[in-house]
DNA sequence: GAGGCTAATGGCAGCCACTGACACTTGACG
DNA sequence: CGTCAAGTGTCAGTGGCTGCCATTAGCCTC
């Protein structure tokens, strides 16, 4: 209440049912599957008509994906405010670990961090929505693509470096994702220390001799 | 009709009325647009009823992935051929260039390339086809990652190099794809071009300095 | 080459996501 | 308080997709 002036009773209104609706919606998915639920369902249980739900959400998808989206947005302004001596892949590392050390202030006004951590792990093992999911994400690398380019005084179109560093870092990140989903730990320190690990390997998966250079841990092979 | 000894009339007639359909649905999407056009037309177009069309694929996005389907199985065996001394990424490299120049010889019982180059375009370009586009390629990245593994004698599990190489591989390919399909060449050579480029691109864009090392082109910034 | 088996197909009824149109309710504001 | 606009509910309709059952058409055997 310091940056706004005041909402106004329709706008709380407004922002309460769409809040109630992301709740029911990803409660309802957790427990009952993505296809398992219908919208009329969700609908039902903030007690709103199937109509209504569609004013707020342009399809069943997005409801899933309302609490990604503003971490998203918060991970944007982290790599925005990255100093700008740090190199872009270092800029963009320590954003997203900024971001997982923040998660909870992000979205604790709509969802628990543990709901939150469940939809992730929806989302990846639902053929559907980790489509949705990846389309998503490309868009957001190619904001990051401009963020990047920007900080570095390069244009983004005749230079082919920024979309470069953007994709190697974000396929890093989707395998980081993707193991994490599928392993036991669902926390998120599990999934921030996957995050470094698996940005560490960047260098040595692109060497030329991957046996003879070994791994830096004990391996057997 | 040396490695099969001969399909039998009902095989024939199974695999022409399935060609059929993913020819007319290709015109169809290219031409309407892929949400302008109905399951209903498609169906139509081959004489066969909707339910028919429901059984030679599991909806109708399927229909606009058949042929994709074909040359990523062929990359697939190209890369499975490339010999062992070629490190992880060189191999893909390769590979993919291979599949360029083997496009038409992989799709040419289907439909001509010319209608593929538009239907990849098409893909790109609308949102729920590039959704599919870029879960499929998820999957294709597992297969690759597995392949990379065994070829190196590593447990894929055990070491994040293979899924990583993967990883920044398929991102750039990624960029490259979209960037070929907003240029306004649409020719094969075109994007065998632009994959080089992009590729080359991968160490520079991972050195720290960018500003100071350079590009190899002129660059007036 | 007649008859039986099974795969392939068509037609139909129905579910669900989603949309447009219209009428009704309810904050906002002079 | 009355007007206006934003928000909501209802309803009818479209399109993707599935299950069910009846019908057709290759295939194989005698």
């Amino acid at each position: 209440m310091d940056t706004l002036p005041r909402p106004g009773l329709r706008e709380r209104k407004k922002r309460r049912t769409r809040d109630a609706l992301v709740r029911a919606a990803l409660e309802l998915f957790t427990s009952k599957g993505y296809e398992g639920t219908t919208v009329d369902e969700i609908a039902e249980a903030v007690d709103v008509s199937q109509r209504t739900f569609f004013r707020y959400f342009a399809g069943k998808e997005e409801a899933a994906f309302a609490v990604l989206e503003m971490t998203e947005a918060h991970f944007l302004d982290l790599v925005r405010e990255r100093p700008p001596h740090e190199s872009p892949l270092e800029a963009l590392r320590r954003a997203v670990l900024e971001n997982w050390d923040t998660l909870n202030e992000t979205i604790e006004s709509v969802i628990p961090v543990e709901l939150h951590m469940r939809t992730f792990q929806l989302i990846e093992s639902t053929p559907a929505l980790l489509a949705v999911h990846l389309r998503r994400t490309a868009v957001l690398e190619e904001k990051l693509a401009h963020l990047i380019a920007e900080r570095e005084g390069l244009d983004v179109d005749a230079d082919p470096r920024p979309r470069v560093a953007v994709a190697v870092f974000s396929g890093v990140m989707r395998v980081t994702g993707q193991r994490w989903s599928t392993g036991d730990d669902i926390s998120v320190e599990s999934i921030r220390t996957l995050t470094t690990a698996y940005l560490d390997q960047v260098g040595p998966a692109l060497a030329k001799g991957w046996n003879v250079q070994g791994k830096t841990d004990g391996d057997t092979a």
